[in-house]
RNA sequence: GGCCCGGUAGCUCAGCUGGAUAGAGCACCAGCCUUCUAAGCUGGGGGUCAUUGGUUCGAAUCCAAUCCGGGUCACCA
């Protein structure tokens, strides 16, 4: 339990003996970190009691005081201002939680429960390679997916790819008619990234032939059809739903080309999967579902065969759920994998993580499942994203105004290395401990950047004002965590020390203004991840690991470690500094960002 | 138009289950390296918390209306 919740529970337990027969709630009781500027490490606001006890706050202040002073070895003085009673815990307190957690490298994680989550991210198109706002969701995804795994669930990462449907026909038409051939290894470029340029080159082409035939007098929705490179490409569609065995030939060539650039991407940004689907495996698994709607008449037939279903009740319109040629929407494959996923993992929740423009989709999708009575709609939830957009506006891979993730990396890198050369920090360092080096900070940097932020607000991403290494940044923790590093080496103690080596340390002198704020940090952590799991908000771990890593710099400037003024406080802050890296370590970690031990 | 989301310092964002004088970072200004890593630390300027009204002892936070920005409402995915 946390100090602040046995706080409240300490006043509840007060109240109720003070003032037997009024009733109290302990919803009632509001315990926060007492502000710096009062003498106290938590307050209790006395305001909501006035009415209740009929009694000025001062007088409630002081019983409450007195009594928990009285009663709890928890406190050692209070003081009341204007309405607010603030505790001081004891620093024997403070100090035997230190002892207690800071060898512990699993410190703020819950046990394991037999909950089980799966989490869908990444989900590519197959047609082009990463842009940086797929990075936002990959990196929500896997971050979401450790946080949740650190607070006792078992998690299945999972990715969906999108491996069929119109857009990589376009890219196979463009690719048919230009490419000549050409493959990554005759051209040296990279597989997603050399059909991506195919599909770029489609909509240049068909951009051209629908001026062509506007130019000659058709209109331009007339034209949009007509255009004879998206006849092709709709034709290649059909051949591919027929099972065509060239047309799946390249389709299967160019995906693999794809999926080995995807590959390396995902190595690179050190994402993975437990359970990867494929939707030309399961894009027609909804229609059961559907035949089943129409039995239980949840759905209904329109005259042309295709099938809805009516939201109207629930203030939202009509949505169809299969064509009129039988043919599935994208509804139709979600329906089925949605049940797919919970009858093969046992889910009790299913997160998606999707950008906000599908909203409306994924609550139309619980929505339908929960009318059909599939027991999986209550555990879809969607994490949606606010998009990435460029300061010129939303990125489009038709028009190749996108922010590419591969260069977006190498850009990042290229700047740690940058930014090491010229602050001269390479001393001591062999060339592959540079590289690696600079992997770490670059890689850092990007992640932090687009996890900093609350993920259902949007970001707008300004490319030439690129990315900072100061400040809040990845790079400001982890230099924190160097020092921390730097001070335990020379102090012979290694990173995860043995729980032999402060055994002894006795409390004698007061502690620091700046070693108990550390501390009381240090004890909020298991509440900052359990709430970043609840709000699906990896923000708030970024934002804590800030304020440590400041905390500890600001605690680095005040006092010295090393040549700490006596033997006792040396110990004292060994073993702050000891759990403040682990800590950062261990929430960077579900960031999936490296601390380097030098830097 | 219906539904959903956002609007806090010049910029990027915290704070939003109501609590003390609204906080960071960037940028700007002034200081701090014979002492454990200056990718750092200290201090300073900078705010009608979109607007108006309401609830309350107390509102950036809750409610209502309005304004601005975005998303969505396809036999696209």
């Amino acid at each position: 339990m946390t100090i602040a919740s046995q706080i409240k529970h300490a006043a509840e337990d007060a109240l109720k003996n003070l003032y037997p027969g009024v009733a109290i709630d302990i919803s009632m009781i509001g315990v926060n970190q007492t502000k710096p500027e009062f003498a106290g490490d938590y307050t209790i606001v006395l305001f909501p009691f006035l009415k209740l006890l009929k009694q000025k706050p001062d007088i409630i202040g002081k019983q409450l005081g007195d009594y928990l002073l009285q009663k709890n070895e928890l406190f050692s003085s209070y003081e009341i201002v204007s309405g607010f009673l603030n505790l001081a815990v004891k620093d024997t307190w403070w100090v035997s939680f230190l002892m207690n957690h800071f060898t512990d490298a699993h410190y703020g994680e819950k046990s394991k429960a037999d909950r089980r989550v799966m989490i869908e991210y990444s989900s590519p198109n197959t047609n082009k390679p990463l842009h940086f706002g797929h990075l936002r969701n990959n990196f929500l995804g896997a971050a979401m997916a450790e946080i949740l795994k650190a607070t006792g669930n078992q998690v299945v990462k999972a990715n969906l790819i999108n491996d069929r449907g119109i857009h990589i026909c376009k890219s196979m038409v463009a690719w048919m008619k230009f490419a000549h051939g050409a493959t990554p290894e005759s051209t040296g470029i990279k597989g997603d990234h050399l059909v991506g340029d195919y599909y770029v080159k489609f909509n240049d082409e068909y951009k051209q032939e629908i001026a062509a035939l506007t130019a000659r007098g058709m209109d331009e929705k007339m034209a949009e059809k007509e255009a004879p490179i998206m006849r092709d490409a709709q034709d290649l569609l059909r051949k591919w739903e027929a099972g065509d065995t060239e047309v799946r030939e390249l389709w299967q060539m160019m995906n693999g080309w794809v999926y080995k650039g995807f590959d390396e991407s995902y190595k690179r940004l050190g994402i993975s999967f437990d359970k990867v689907y494929y939707e030309s495996d399961t894009y027609l698994l909804g229609k059961k579902i559907v035949e089943e709607g129409l039995r239980k008449k949840v759905l209904f037939k329109k005259e042309d065969g295709s099938v809805w279903i009516d939201l109207t009740d629930e203030g939202l319109d009509q949505k169809l759920l299969l064509r009129g040629d039988g043919t599935s929407v994208y509804m139709t494959q979600d329906l089925g994998t949605a049940k797919l996923k919970y009858d093969e993992f046992k889910l009790n929740q299913s997160v998606y993580v999707i950008a906000d423009e599908q909203n409306y989709h994924i609550q139309v999708l619980k929505l339908i499942m929960k009318k059909l009575g599939e027991p999986c709609a209550d555990g879809i939830y969607h994490l949606s994203y606010g998009m990435v957009e460029l300061p010129t506006g939303k990125m489009k891979s038709r028009e190749g105004t996108v922010v590419d993730a591969d260069d977006m990396v190498s850009e990042m890198i290229n700047l740690s290395k940058e930014q090491t050369e010229t602050s001269g920090k390479t001393e001591g360092f062999s060339a592959d401990e540079l590289v690696k080096l600079y992997e770490t900070i670059g890689m850092g940097a990007l992640k932090f950047y687009l996890l900093r932020v609350d993920p259902k607000k949007k970001m707008i991403f300004d490319p030439k004002e690129s990315i900072d290494l100061h400040g809040y940044t990845a790079t400001f923790i982890q230099y924190a965590h160097a020092r921390i590093c730097s001070i335990l080496r020379k102090e012979n103690i290694p990173l995860s020390p043995d729980c032999t080596k402060f055994q002894s340390f006795v409390q004698t002198s007061e502690l620091a203004p700046l070693e108990k704020k550390i501390i009381l940090a240090l004890e909020e952590y298991p509440l900052i991840l359990s709430e970043a799991a609840d709000g699906f908000n990896p923000s708030s771990i970024c934002n804590y690991s800030f304020q440590l890593a400041q905390m500890f710099n600001t605690f680095y400037d005040a006092h010295s470690i090393s040549k700490a003024e006596s033997d006792e406080k040396k110990q004292l802050r060994l073993m702050i500094i000891i759990m403040t890296a682990s800590v950062l370590r261990h929430a960077m970690h579900l960031m999936g960002i490296k601390l380097p031990e030098k830097m």
